[in-house]
DNA sequence: GATTCATATCAACACGCGTTGATATAAATG
DNA sequence: CATTTATATCAACGCGTGTTGATATGAATC
């Protein structure tokens, strides 16, 4: 020991900037958004990002490292359903439609994330986890809830049900709904949403 | 050419009774509907089947055909949603919930397949169209359609949606909405479905 | 019994995968 | 300059996969 000093005194290079870690990270979220968690192979990631393989186990340490950063929800996607129940009730529905399609079809940095984990939902445990408290609680976090009623099953039903629309918008690609504009669903599930939520 | 004869005189063994063949593909029916596509390996189907791997790919000739073979839609299943507009209106919403809770979630000969199509539908192409036509066309085979209206986009979004809720309870787990009886979710989702089909 | 075809078994192939180790360059410190 | 640490590159391993070919057994026909 030649500097006793403090416990950490660091020596040598310092840590970058971690530009191509996010380089990475980015090439990663684009990936596994569009091809899921099997989909997704870390060498074709690598070569999205111009790094070489072994650069991506060294800054993540397995794939599934990897997928859990890239599935990390965004603050700000959660706060869009966090001040959900804020407002007049009568437009609750309107609300909860609205917040789904901008959260799942808004810019990449907030999307991204959330359709990797929906697509690894269908494999990867900690996706399916994750979804599943999304699912579960998400709708729930700005209400109050009273024990003996059934608002948690209402809410999670709700989510569940808009989830599949995103999924026949986003994953399978059914003509129709694919084509509709993000008003006109609005218009057509607004009442019936509302209906379920405020019974 | 020893005898001439017709253009086919069948000689040597005749076909068996296709039992194995049977045997594989109810095997490879449960792995696909519980382990979807990339879940489930050649090998493993063989195992539970008890047969040799080799003789999988000789009754069905590739992975992709034993997986067609099995998400071939079962006719009652179809039948199911044919008949749906067939009753009162007011009761349709009620009707279309209980034939999509009785489908995938009734017998195994029904359910898997339709389980195996939905899990499939996430990473296999074939898979995907199907799931595609069946939401888009499934619940519209009984109605006369009348041009202009938005019928099409209102019956897709509700299978849509209603495979979302399936997807919640067969395959996320969401713990509520799986604990939740069958007459619960049609009390609570009917009305909802049938002001979407009805406006 | 010889032939012909259906059925079954075994061993191996080629491929892509996640992952690892050895090693080179680059930058900041003593 | 020497050392320490961060970053980058290369080559390979072990494994499981779908798939194939050679070959043996079994049953129906001539």
């Amino acid at each position: 020991m030649r500097k006793e000093s403090n416990t950490t005194t660091r020596r040598g290079r310092r840590p970058g900037p971690n530009s191509t870690r996010q380089v990475v990270l980015e090439a990663a979220r684009a990936r596994f958004a569009k091809h899921g968690f099997v989909g997704t192979t870390i060498r074709l990631v690598a070569a999205d990002a111009g790094v070489d393989v072994a650069q991506v186990m060294q800054f993540f340490r397995s794939k599934d490292a990897l997928f859990a950063a890239v599935m990390a929800i965004p603050e700000s996607a959660l706060e869009r359903f966090d001040s959900l129940y804020e407002g007049p009730d009568e437009h609750l529905g309107e609300r909860v439609v609205r917040a789904f399609l901008t959260a799942w079809e808004g810019v990449a940095e907030e999307s991204e994330p959330l359709m990797a984990t929906l697509r690894g939902a269908f494999v990867n445990d900690q996706a399916r986890e994750q979804l599943s408290d999304f699912i579960q609680s998400r709708l729930l976090a700005g209400t109050s809830e009273c024990p003996g009623s059934d608002a948690r099953l209402r809410a999670g039903l709700v989510s569940s049900m808009l989830v599949g629309m995103v999924i026949g918008r986003r994953v399978i690609g059914v003509p129709t709904i694919v084509a509709a504009e993000p008003e006109e669903l609005v218009r057509i599930l607004a009442p019936a949403i509302q209906q379920i939520l405020v019974p």
